[in-house]
Parts: C-alpha cells; sequence; structure tokens
DNA sequence: GTCTATACGAAGATAGAC
DNA sequence: GTCTATCTTCGTATAGAC
C-alpha cells in the first residue's frame, strides 16, 4: 500500500513545514524548498498549484491530528457532564503542545510551523489559518460560554482569542533557545511541564480576569 | 527650525511604519514604499542604508514613546514605596495600548506596525523588536519578582513573555476588522475598554495562574 | 502521471553619473 | 541628495522528456 521511501509530495511538504517555520512564508524562497527536498524547481507547481497551495496543504496536514484530538476530547467531555473551564482549557492546549511537541524534534517542527503561521504578518495566511481552526472554534466558544455563565460572549471570545495567541506564541518558540523576550528558562525544556504552566496561567485568567 | 513639509526621510518612515503593518516585511516591496512616499526607488538606500535599516530605525521611532512612557511610570511607581502586580501589568500595558491607540488612525497604524514586527517570522526581525523593548525588560522582571515573592524567577520571565505576548496580540490587530479567531466585538473598539480587559486577564494569571 | 529544463517579469540591492 | 542602469534572485508558466 505504501511506497517504502517518501515520495516527492511528501518530502516537499516536509521541507515546506521546516522552512516556512524557520523563515516565515515571504522569507522562504520555492528554490530553497525545492532544492533541500531534492526536487525540481517546478516539482511545487506541478504538485501543489502554487507556493501558497504549498502553504495550504502544508497547514491542513500540520492541524489534521490536532482538530482531530479536540474533537475527540471535546466529545468525551460532552458526554460526562458539563465540563470545567479547566477542562476546556486543557482540551484545547494539550492536543497543541503535548501532541506536537512529544514527538521528538519532527513535532517541535510541526509547532513551530503552525505558531508561526498563526501570526504571519499577512492577512491571507492568517485566514489560512483561521480556516484550520475555525470548524471547531464555535464548539469551544458555546462550550465555554456554559462554564462561564457570568462572562459575556464578549469577554468569552476575548479569553478565547488570549488562549488561541499564547498557544501560538509558545508554538512558535519550539526550536529557539532565547526567541522573544524573557531569560532562560521562560520555556520549559519538558513540554509537559510547559504545558501545565499555560493550562494554569489561562485557567486563572478565564476564572477570574474576565471582565462582564 | 522644522521644514514645514515633511522631508523624504519622514515620509519613507510614515510609508514604512504603514506597508510594514499591514504586509509584514518580506512583504512589502521598497518598490512599493518608494512610490507611496513619492521618493526615488534609491532614497531608502541612501537614507537608511538597507531595507532592513529601514525597519530598524522605523522600529526605534515607534517604540521610542512607548518606552519612555513605561520608564516615567516605572520610576514614578517605584518613587511610593513597592508596587504592586496590577501596577507593574498597568504601567506596561497601557502605554502600548492607550499611548498609542488614542492617537487615531495614525496611532493604530503604528500599534499595528509594533505588533506585528513582534511577531514576525524572521528571527532577525523579532531581535531587532526585542533589542528595542530590552533595556526596560530587566527592570519589570525584577520589579515582578519583588511583587511576586512567592513565585520562582522561571514563572515570572514565564508571565512576562505572555504579556509582551499578548500585548503584541492585540496592538498588531487594531485596524483589522475580524482577524485571529473570535467574533465580533472580541477586540473593543474603545482602546481604553480593550487595555482594561487585557490589564484584568493578565492581573488574575499573573496573581493565580503562576506556578512556583 | 512525474518530472526536468528553460524562460519571463518583478523584486531587492548597489554603483556611479548628475 | 537624487536618479538611471544593472545584477541577482524571486514566483510562475510552459514545453517536452521519461
Amino acid at each position: 500500500m505504501e511506497t517504502p521511501v517518501e515520495t516527492t509530495r511528501e518530502r516537499l511538504l516536509n521541507v515546506a513545514e521546516q522552512r516556512f517555520g524557520e523563515g516565515g512564508y515571504e522569507g522562504t524562497s520555492l528554490r530553497a524548498i525545492t532544492v533541500a527536498a531534492a526536487a525540481n524547481i517546478a516539482a511545487v507547481n506541478y504538485h501543489f498549484g502554487s507556493k501558497e497551495a504549498l502553504l495550504r496543504a502544508a497547514v491542513a496536514r500540520a492541524m489534521a491530528p490536532v482538530n482531530t484530538e479536540r474533537r475527540r476530547r471535546l466529545d468525551q467531555l460532552e458526554a460526562s457532564g458539563p465540563p470545567t473551564p479547566e477542562e476546556l482549557i486543557r482540551a484545547f492546549i494539550e492536543p497543541g503542545l503535548e501532541l506536537v511537541l512529544r514527538r521528538g524534534e519532527r513535532g517541535a517542527v510541526v509547532a513551530r510551523f503552525i505558531g508561526r503561521i498563526a501570526f504571519d504578518p499577512s492577512r491571507r495566511i492568517r485566514e489560512l489559518y483561521a480556516a484550520e481552526s475555525d470548524p471547531i472554534e464555535s464548539r469551544y466558544l458555546a462550550a465555554l460560554q456554559r462554564a462561564l455563565p457570568q462572562a459575556s460572549p464578549d469577554a468569552v471570545a476575548f479569553g478565547y482569542m488570549n488562549m488561541l495567541g499564547l498557544l501560538a506564541l509558545h508554538q512558535s518558540q519550539a526550536l529557539s533557545p532565547t526567541p522573544g523576550a524573557a531569560g532562560s528558562g521562560a520555556t520549559a525544556e519538558d513540554p509537559g511541564k510547559l504545558a501545565e504552566n499555560l493550562v494554569a496561567f489561562l485557567v486563572a485568567a478565564f476564572d477570574r480576569g474576565l471582565r462582564a
């Protein structure tokens, strides 16, 4: 069923994940990608149609397991009574960090790629990412609203946006020694510890930091 | 002392602020900047030396009033006894949002520019921004540590990084109708209200969400 | 079906005339 | 200070080999 070696298409996706996460979309040339993937310069256009279509395919492939796991957790939580804010936050953050950071070097590459794309300066690229996380966004917003009845819909949306942003921030810093600002151990080497810190930070903010 | 019209240099900085904030560094061509600034294609290289040097000058100019105001507030806070976490968070967030968003369209352009640059995928560009906010970073970290003696240095650095990230997130969404994810009113139209929401969110997270 | 070689227009950058 | 000319590299399109 499976070919023993990676196809050109797979190599292109793997290299794109690595390079786009390292230098951003605009900062990475198709030539650099095709050389690293041992493919011809025209291979991207043949397999995907354009540079942006390659990015779209890479985002979809990277987000698929994260979305699947989030859906699975949401289903499970909602099957056993109304979830707490902490359970919902955990069901959002952990698939984005653990599932991806627990897979060694390759997982970190994927995490950085997702985080960077989520914050790309270009409107079209962020929309591309948003389209991939949209399908479950409304489920999370509704569940959070039920778990936080005292908060207004605007406040819940504000909190969700912050959760998304902080996850992307820490994802984008995978593989970075001292990236944005703070000192040495700000981002834990242990992805599980990072997830715990981020969940605790967000739970406190959601529970007591959302203005009506 | 001042020429009645903007100099070519000033026009280039103004246009760079607007275009870099809109499309990112790599996504904006020097030709687009020089055309919009009614300058020759070579003017950037003459006045600044390179595209990156233009960006550096624009970041320095945009950050200067923010840093000045932050220093002023820190001085004032520390003159009257040990500041609370909320006072420190307010002294960090408000100069970044109000000082910039309260200046109408032009201020929003500056805010978006700063926010985008802080999250740029390119390592060199983020370092450029970090260099501009570095000078006061250690003062904030030390003051936060004193205000939160129960938190470890790593935890304080983690919180500071999150504060920086969320500020950049909301700055980058100035002038954007529905940017990242959440619905209509997630980012308040009123910048003062946004600042209050963000401060409340962060205060709760710092006070009860930092693991020792 | 896959892939390669090649060409085109536009971009960033710079040297040198003015 | 300003502008023109020019170099290299970019994304993309196409024609045709395997």
